[in-house]
DNA sequence: CAGGAATTCTATAAATCTATAGAATTCTGG
DNA sequence: CCAGAATTCTATAGATTTATAGAATTCCTG
């Protein structure tokens, strides 16, 4: 092992701009597609001196699937904290989801899509944080229950499911069009959600 | 080139077979993961031979999407076709997409994250496919608003690609739970995107 | 069962790619 | 500016992989 000092700011400003390299090249490339060479190619170092930052490269798509989670988990656990009613909260999900696609796709998209390649060890942290995402999620529409906000008859865990799903999908629209208002969009969602697409009252309950 | 009849009712059972065998094993360990030893591995011949019935890896990665993708889409026709009212052309819409995850899910599953590792040529074709289904669907919103189904503020286009998503997430909790009854989670969902979570009527319009 | 067509096998070239070891360079504090 | 620590480079072992060529086998038809 190489003396190192991962408590320097200039070991740590790199370390971030190989996850950074290994995020963009893992995501236009697949996890398999991509070298290790083209990673390094990216940060501007040679393909060997990489591993001066990462131990191996499942290591490496570990690290970019973290990075890509974490900040929007972290999201999540402030809106469900915030006391707003359901309404607003589920925009807040919504956007902040959405919203991921247009900043920080790279990371998440590489969590979305290639997570699956981890071995079971190394899946286990993103797996713990998906799922505290989708259980905030779920407690989030339950409490729109009690506040009367949503239906009794929903399905909370089939519910959050479908909102994650709608939102990967949408995803794909604002990743191919960079010109759409996201936030216009997460109102869409959110309509949709809450009142569906039939014009007339729903048959009562 | 080997001399090969690709009218003999042999041949073609072998690259049926040849095609369930590249889905299995790209749905496992995706495109690039994959090797083409283990795709004739599991077909039950040698590596070498593999190339009696594939020109490249490639060729077998399209064809497997376009197997998935087919009658998925050929159903859709269907549906648009039959002149039921809307909400029973959406629920058979959101069945025919669930439905897929259980019967022929390794195609299908292919091609929803493999896809984007076909060179631009060959993804042409998938993507006439993928666009005419995703118009059949528009189109089916519209009819849907002149029938008075569908409110007239619903962004066709949005609306479409936010059902596509919201199956494409459930299709994960269907592969995730083989008890689930699809039939029943496709009646959630449709109910979900025709009247919303919200148990008030909706503010007029 | 003979002979040609169809299918599969064996063997291999040529091009990858990961990970490591040790040399060379750059940085930083005194 | 010096010395040691930190970072990057060069070079390479070792393993895989795709795709091809030609030999061997199996299948079918007459």
């Amino acid at each position: 092992m190489k003396p190192k000092n991962t408590d320097n700011p200039r070991y740590q400003a790199q370390h971030q701009a190989a996850i950074r390299a290994a995020a963009s090249v893992f995501s236009e490339k697949g996890f398999h597609g991509a070298s290790t060479g083209d990673i390094a190619e990216r940060l501007g170092i040679k393909q060997g001196s990489l591993y001066y930052y990462f131990d191996s490269k499942e290591e490496a798509l570990e690290e970019v699937c973290l990075f890509g989670l974490r900040q929007y988990v972290e999201n999540m656990d402030a809106i469900a904290a915030s006391g707003e009613p359901f309404e607003a909260r589920l925009l807040a999900v919504v956007s902040n989801h959405l919203g991921r696609y247009r900043e920080k796709n790279e990371a998440l998209k590489v969590h979305n899509d290639e997570r699956l390649y981890l071995p079971r060890t190394r899946r286990r942290r993103l797996k713990a944080l998906g799922s505290h995402y989708r259980e905030q999620l779920e407690a989030m529409i339950e409490a729109g229950k009690a506040e009367g906000a949503v239906r009794a008859a929903i399905d909370s865990h089939f519910m959050a499911q479908s909102v994650i799903g709608m939102c990967n999908g949408l995803g794909e629209l604002i990743v191919r069009d960079p010109d759409i208002d996201v936030f216009a969009l997460a109102r869409k969602t959110t309509d949709l959600l809450l009142h569906g697409v039939v014009p007339t009252p729903p048959k009562g309950e």
